[in-house]
RNA sequence: GGUGGGGUAGCUCAGCUGGUUAGAGCGCAGGACUCAUAAUCCUGAGGUCGGGGGUUCAAGUCCCCCUCCCACUACCA
């Protein structure tokens, strides 16, 4: 037994994720978390809506909202969609809680006290019209490389060349187009990352377990040496900056730090939050000195955040030199393409979650994005690949054999486990098949080796196909109805078994095999013993019934339909 | 430009610190079975492992060059 806790990268408050974030953060998260608590670890695992930054005003405005009025929608929208693919967060905060900004100012004033944030002042494009200041990307003029006259103010998105907002040639606001910005001195908060360069590395250097793409990316940051960041913004929509009697800072009038600094943060706070809601101990899982020590902290992400969660949140709680528990492993992901783009929220490119949920239920793509999950590599994500996943995997391998066998049960056995029959050479290698595989779903879980763990699963249902073609009940039930029984009652026993494997990924479904077979909650954990003993756990006499049709097949039809509707197929 | 990740059977991907005839799923061909969602099971055909050079008794696996794809490049999250 360990103590688990489970962050999944924030998903940003400006609309529904597509299912590129879902796989890449969330679902591999809530996957892993089912299965460490079905193996009996007590597991904790937290979310939340990120909340703050430009892109969130900017939205609310096109939206027509107020910005605060935007996030609470935008959450409660976030919150369902994550609700209707199953994902079992412990708590699903924000970050902009007040919990999350009592850390964030904290943090700050430590941070500052060892030295490690100082106050600088640089330059920055201000627009008249829309009484703001512009980030970098929201400036847009022409580029003094190229000519090009859209580019943005951080690339020129024609020559390829980075840029400064301020040499841009007749800079306008992208915002609302107005030519009347100016560039004006705006003091921030810089953290001092550069200081913690060497500890950082030490540290990193020493963690194990973390995929080549994670270490990686942080090494490659800091054999480039880091910079210090600006951690704070000209922005109204945020955390206040504040001084050490909690009023606004001097000067600081108007602005707020930056997402990225308390974005992480919002772990703890959701943490907090979900303590006072649950009557939960937020600092056993938080404080080292609190009895978070023997916490096993993991993290998932896309590779765009690996810089933020190696590097950045660790120099905010190494450099608090308060007893804070760091992550121990992390787990990146790569992205899940779309016909060889990626998914894009500004084009529509892409099928986001709130539509994949209406065309098929969550349980097809959760399997599909797992069993495909973009671990070694980009993924490439294509409808055919999806039909012919639910289709093969879930509806002919495990659909089917649960059907086959519970039905035959049903209609010879008049739905009871039947006694009788001598194990032969299909039972040998039955408990043989499973002896092997089990353990190594058990360590694929442990590894969070999706792709793997998910063949794995497929591999067991598969073995249950292979075993009744072996042991053919049907056969013998003719001279021998003896010998029939012990296949029936094996087969009963694995589809209670592929219910009970199949419940991290596919939880509805899996559900619904064990309430139809009769397996009890207290029977459904991953305490698997002997295989022996697996393959007559149901009681002599325990009547089970034929679950409804667990998985319809996607027909060519519906591909054509969605590939039409989503622009799947372009370039 | 820099950095990182890729280029392995028709398709999607496994192949850790180099070592017997390079693997899986899907698809395809043939066969078996008939309990089942025309499902399942068995067998098989398919690869000069992007290209070239090198190290080694031995390289998909290490080194160099070339080439193609993708991501990141820090005030976008």
């Amino acid at each position: 037994m360990s103590r688990i806790l489970i962050t999944s990268a924030l998903p940003y408050i400006n609309g529904v994720k597509h299912l590129g974030n879902l796989a890449g953060s969330m679902l591999p998260a809530d996957v892993y978390a089912r299965a460490m608590r079905l193996m009996g670890h007590e597991v904790l695992y937290i979310c939340a809506t990120d909340e703050h930054g430009t892109p969130a005003e900017l939205a609310a405005q096109a939206a027509n909202m107020e910005v605060a009025a935007y996030c609470d929608k935008m959450h409660e929208a976030q919150k369902q969609a994550g609700a209707q693919f199953g994902l079992s967060y412990d708590y699903f905060g924000r970050s902009s809680a007040p919990s999350t900004a009592r850390l964030t100012q904290h943090f700050a004033q430590v941070l500052e006290k060892n030295g490690l944030i100082e106050e600088r002042v640089s330059k920055q494009v201000y627009s008249n019209a829309d009484g703001r200041y512009l980030p970098d990307r929201y400036v847009e003029g022409t580029c003094p490389n190229c000519g090009f006259e859209k580019a943005r103010g951080d690339q020129c998105d024609s020559c390829g060349k980075l840029l400064d907002p301020v040499d841009l040639i007749d800079p306008y606001s992208a915002v609302s187009g107005s030519h009347d910005v100016e560039v004006r001195d705006t003091n921030h908060l810089y953290l001092l990352q550069s200081k913690m360069s060497d500890r950082l590395r030490e540290w990193v250097n020493a963690s194990t377990g973390w995929p080549p793409l994670a270490s990686s990316i942080a090494l490659k940051w800091l054999d480039e040496g880091l910079r210090d960041r600006s951690i704070t913004r000209d922005l109204d929509w945020g955390i206040p900056v504040t001084d050490l009697d909690g009023n606004v800072r001097d000067g600081f009038e108007g602005k707020v730090f930056y997402v990225w600094f308390d974005a992480p943060i919002a772990y703890i706070g959701a943490t907090q939050d979900w303590a006072t809601e649950n009557d939960g101990d937020w600092e056993s899982w938080w404080r080292t000195d609190k009895g978070a020590d023997d916490v096993d902290y993991v993290q998932f992400m896309g590779k765009d955040n690996v810089a933020f969660h190696t590097l950045s949140f660790p120099t905010t709680i190494m450099g608090s030199e308060e007893p804070w528990k760091l992550v121990d492993q992390l787990k990146a992901f790569n992205w899940v393409t779309w016909y060889g783009g990626k998914f894009s929220t500004s084009q529509g490119r892409g099928v986001f979650m709130d539509q994949a949920i209406e065309i098929a239920p969550s349980d097809y793509w959760r399997w599909y994005l797992m069993a495909n999950a973009p671990e070694g590599s980009d993924a490439a994500f294509t409808w055919e690949d999806f039909q012919s996943s639910v289709n093969s995997d879930l509806a002919n391998v495990l659909g089917n054999f649960v059907n086959r066998i519970t039905k035959y049960c049903v209609g010879k056995f008049d739905g009871v486990v039947p006694s009788g029959g001598e194990a032969g050479e299909a039972e040998e290698w039955l408990v043989n098949e499973l002896s092997d595989r089990l353990p190594k779903l058990i360590k694929f879980y442990e590894a969070r080796d999706f792709r793997k763990a998910m063949a794995e699963t497929r591999a067991i249902w598969a073995a249950g196909n292979e075993y009744l073609t072996q042991a053919a009940p049907w056969t013998h039930y003719k001279t021998d109805v003896d010998q029939a029984a012990i296949g029936v009652r094996h087969g009963l026993n694995l589809v209670a078994l592929f219910g009970i494997i199949a419940q991290p990924v596919i939880p509805d479904a899996a559900g619904k095999i064990l309430d139809a077979i009769g397996v009890p909650e207290d029977r459904r954990s991953w305490n698997f013993g002997e295989v022996k003993d697996l393959l007559d756990a149901l009681p002599i006499g325990h009547t089970v019934a034929a679950p409804e049709l667990l998985f319809s097949k996607i027909e060519e039809e519906s591909v054509a339909e969605w590939t039409e509707r989503f622009g799947g197929g372009e370039a």
